[in-house]
DNA sequence: CGCGACGTTGATTTGCCTCAACGATTGTGG
DNA sequence: CCACAATCGTTGAGGCAAATCAACGTCGCG
C-alpha cells in the first residue's frame, strides 16, 4: 500500500467515497516532507494547518517552564497532527509539534478546510467522525490517569501500542505517562 | 430564558438554524427528568442515548474495583451526557453516569441520531464542532493532569467552574481531581 | 576523539494515600 | 418528633509512590 492509499483507506473506514470523490478531496491537501527533529508548530504561534500523517511519528507536547517536557500524545501513520484549540479558534498555541522521524504528512490550512467543508458536505460527517474516536481515546486515557499507577501505565501503553514502544526513546514515553524518565527506568527493571 | 431555549442559543453558537429548523430538531428529542442520585447509565449498560442538560447536574465516572469512582466530568446546564464510546461502538460502558440534583435533560436515542443526521445534514456540522470543543477541553484537561500537582489543579478548577465548586460536595471534587478526599481537605485548609 | 543524547542506579525528599478516629449535618423510618 | 444511620468533612500518624538530585556508563555522531 502506498502512502496516498492509507489516506483513502483510512478515509473509507468512515465515509463512502468514490475514487472521483476521493481524488476532489485528495485536492484540498498537499505533501510535505518533514525532516526529524523539525518543529512543525512552537507555542505561541496560531496552528492554522491540519496534518495527517503518511509515515513517520511526532510528538505533541506542552512545555511547562520551558525546562519540562509533557506529551499530550504521540502521532503515527494514520493519526492527525495539529492543535484543534488553535486551528478552531485561531489563538496562539501552548503546543508543539515535532517530528521524531523522518516524516511525510499531508496537509490542509484552515482556510482549504472551511472551503473543503463547504464544497463537499460529506466531509464534515467524516471529521465528525473522526473527533468522536479521538474523544473516545483521549477519555480512556483521562480514566487510565485517575486510575492507574505509573507501572500499570506503563503497561498499557506496552500494550496498546507495541510498536511505538520500540520506536521511540523511553525519556519520550516516561513524558507521555507524567512520570520522570528515571522511574520509568526503575520500573522498566522490575517488570524484567 | 426557558429551559428549551437554552437548547436553541447553544445550537445557534454553532450552525445557524431558523425557527422552524430548530422545531424539526427538537422533535428528535423528547425530554426527561431525573431525580437527584438516579443513575442514567450504569457500568455495563449499552448506552443508547445522548443527553443535553437543561437542568441539573451529573457525574460521568469510573468505578475501580466496585470501591473506589473517579470522575471523568461533572456535566451541568448546557452540557452532554453520554458515553460516548459505547454510544459510537455500541458496546457496554465501563462508566456510570449519575443526577447530582434533581435534572432536567433532552434525550435523543442513537437510532432517531442517526435518523437526524440523514434528515438534517447540517446537524453533522453542528455535532462535529460540539465535539472539537469537547476535545479541545479534555485535552487541557490532560495537560493540568501531566502538568500540576493537586493544589494547582484545585485551583484551575475553581477558577474555571466557580459555581460547580459551590454545588458538588469536596469529595466528588477530589475523585474528580484524581486525589484523595482526606487530601483535598488538607489542601484547603492551606489555601486558607 | 570528544561531546551530546540516552539510559541506569542510588540517596534523599516530597506529594499523596491509607487507615483510623472524630464532629457536624442531613435524611429517614418508627 | 426523636433516634439513629448515613453522608460529609476534618485531622493526625504512618507508609508508599514518585520526584529530585547527583553520579556514572554507553552509544552514536560530527
Amino acid at each position: 500500500m502506498t502512502a496516498q492509499n492509507l489516506f483513502y483507506e483510512n478515509v473509507k473506514k468512515y465515509v463512502d467515497l468514490s475514487e472521483s470523490e476521493f481524488t476532489k478531496l485528495s485536492s484540498f491537501y498537499h505533501t510535505k516532507e518533514i525532516q526529524r527533529n523539525e518543529m512543525i508548530l512552537s507555542e505561541g504561534e496560531i496552528c492554522d494547518f491540519e496534518g495527517y500523517i503518511l509515515e513517520g511519528c511526532f510528538k505533541i507536547f506542552y512545555n511547562e517552564d520551558n525546562v519540562k517536557e509533557h506529551i499530550l500524545y504521540f502521532a503515527v501513520e494514520d493519526w492527525w497532527v495539529l492543535d484543534i484549540g488553535s486551528f478552531v479558534s485561531g489563538n496562539p498555541s501552548k503546543l508543539n509539534i515535532q517530528a521524531l522521524e523522518d516524516s511525510k504528512i499531508i496537509m490542509i490550512t484552515k482556510e482549504q478546510k472551511e472551503k473543503l467543508y463547504d464544497e463537499m458536505p460529506k466531509t464534515e460527517r467524516l471529521f465528525r467522525l473522526m473527533n468522536q474516536k479521538a474523544l473516545e481515546s483521549i477519555q480512556l486515557r483521562m480514566i487510565s490517569m485517575l486510575n492507574k499507577t505509573a507501572d500499570k501505565r506503563y503497561l498499557e501503553f506496552k500494550n496498546k501500542y507495541p510498536t511505538l514502544e520500540q520506536r521511540i526513546p523511553q525519556h519520550q514515553i516516561a513524558a507521555y505517562l507524567g512520570i520522570s524518565h528515571e522511574f520509568l527506568s526503575k520500573i522498566r527493571r522490575k517488570l524484567l
